[in-house]
DNA sequence: AGGAAAACCGACCAAGTGGTCGGTTTAGGC
DNA sequence: GCCTAAACCGACCACTTGGTCGGTTTTCCT
């Protein structure tokens, strides 16, 4: 049991840094001091690995990260800003940083794996889900104007975020991480209810 | 010279569908009816064919989707509008899309092969640079707040329309692009100069 | 027509790929 | 101690990869 947990967690590290197809199943098994059979005793192909590695990792970390911060509290703008700052915050420090693990897999699935393809548009599906109920619940509560459109701000922040995150590897993640945060903050100052003019 | 530019095509055709690791130089040929020994007489390795791709087509086609349409007009926040809706509009048309060429390398190059980020990286620089100055120019035209951080400005777009294309391959490009069009336009509208107040 | 250079062919190579399988080690119940 | 089954080993397989090279065809200039 232990093994098969080594197996997904490296394989998770090196799958998000090298892409699943550069990434060999020796490769995995190298850094570990496993053997072949070791791998096919617990997983039926590398497909199926990786299934579960999304199942098990990747939807956790997913929801750790980008869904819990934000759900549940009262005012979904501030959350919403200070999850964002949190997640780019951790990239800026992390050295090993390639980006997005789901917007990285998106790109690399697409058109190649429908299987794994619905997986992740399961996890991806239930991060936009969340995040449009959050913001209604916050229209709801007078935290958010009513005439903004929730799934259009959704859409709008995803796209933001997975783009910034695929800006922010390499050169001046840091920099590029300030001034993403300065216009993101405008834009979820447009979504604040209006005052009523005098 | 004509084989030569057919190569270069189809090959940026397969390496945008499919990847670039993840598309073998057969695979190319097969499409070409062409051999091995056609191939590398015309280029010295799969890396090089790769770099004048990027040179040939890939900048091209970035200066006249991205650039070219932005630059040179007086406000830029309109052309800015228009060009991204421009772009995702044949992005909805496409049945082929697979997301944003340049992101999509970027996103498959990192951290694998050096040479070619290079490339990558100083097409998206020349992007941002004259994104940035575009912006500056509306600026001092009077089309631009003068409060508004151009660079950061600059990030922001990028990063959102970066993220609008990923989430756009596969299910309902057409909603997401309108979606995130109408937020987009509300985002622009804020760097709009302040009317004096009364 | 002739000849040389440019363009192209395709068999071949070493290195790797995902996956198989017969066999060995290890752990736990009796 | 014994036996069974889970866990693991590593040689092996068919296939694909990027790249080479000796040779053939095309093209074009004189």
């Amino acid at each position: 049991m232990a093994t098969m947990h080594r197996m997904q967690t490296t394989g998770l590290e090196l799958f998000y840094s090298n892409g699943y197809y550069n990434t060999s199943v020796d490769d995995i098994l190298k850094k570990l001091s496993l053997s072949k059979g070791a791998f096919y005793y617990h997983f039926e192909s590398k497909e199926d690995f990786f299934i579960q590695i999304i199942q098990n990792l990747l939807a956790r970390k997913i929801y750790s990260v980008l869904i819990e911060p934000i759900e549940g509290h009262d005012d979904p703008l501030k959350q919403i800003l200070d999850c964002f700052d949190d997640a780019l915050e951790t990239a800026v420090h992390n050295e090993m940083d390639f980006g997005c693990v789901l917007n990285n897999f998106l790109t690399e699935f697409r058109g190649k794996d429908e299987k794994i393809m619905k997986h992740l548009c399961d996890i991806f599906s239930i991060w936009e889900v969340n995040l449009v109920s959050t913001l209604q619940k916050g229209k709801f509560n007078g935290f958010v104007d009513r005439h903004v459109d929730c799934e259009a701000a959704a859409t709008f922040l995803i796209s933001s975020y997975f783009g910034v995150r695929t800006l922010m590897v390499g050169v001046a993640p840091s920099a590029r991480k300030y001034r993403f945060m300065s216009q993101l903050r405008m834009y979820l100052k447009s979504l604040e209810p209006k005052t009523v003019a005098v």
